[in-house]
DNA sequence: ATAATGACTGGGG
DNA sequence: ACCCCAGCCATTA
């Protein structure tokens, strides 16, 4: 990889975000300054290098869906490595982001106010 | 410098 | 719910 500094803060937000939820490419995006940067995040995660440690498989679309465009192979991984998360989905094969989605701004907040998104346990 | 390529999104049909 | 389309933008060729 070449220029890493977008790549570099897309990674680190990706860090972040707790085993057993998830994320959307939209809300890395608007974490890292704009909406609009969402597609160039699913790039930066394309470009993810092995044994980085990071949670690329928390990150899904907007709809609350795997988002790959016709490789089932790493979607179904992706899919199994959540499940083994007990992250849940739906008849519709998309998460409920009421239970399982993350967000990133409060949890920043909460961070610094030291508390918690009480309540808001999956299972 | 220009053109093509996505692990995207929101809106419309 | 599903499919399609026009914007978007960092990265590549």
């Amino acid at each position: 990889m070449k220029a890493d500094s977008f790549y570099r803060d897309v990674y680190s937000l990706v860090r972040l975000v707790p085993r057993g939820r998830v994320v959307s490419y939209g809300q890395v995006a608007t974490a890292l300054g704009s909406i609009r940067l969402a597609r160039a995040v699913g790039y930066a995660l394309h470009a993810l290098p092995h044994g980085t440690g990071v949670p690329w498989h928390r990150v899904i679309n907007s709809r609350g869906r795997i988002s790959f465009r016709g490789d089932d192979l790493r979607g179904a991984v992706q899919e199994e490595r959540l499940l083994a998360e007990r992250v849940e989905f739906g008849p519709d094969s998309a998460v409920d982001w009421g239970r399982f989605g993350w967000d990133f701004l409060g949890a920043a907040s909460c961070r610094k106010l030291r508390r918690r998104p009480k309540g808001r346990r999956p299972s």
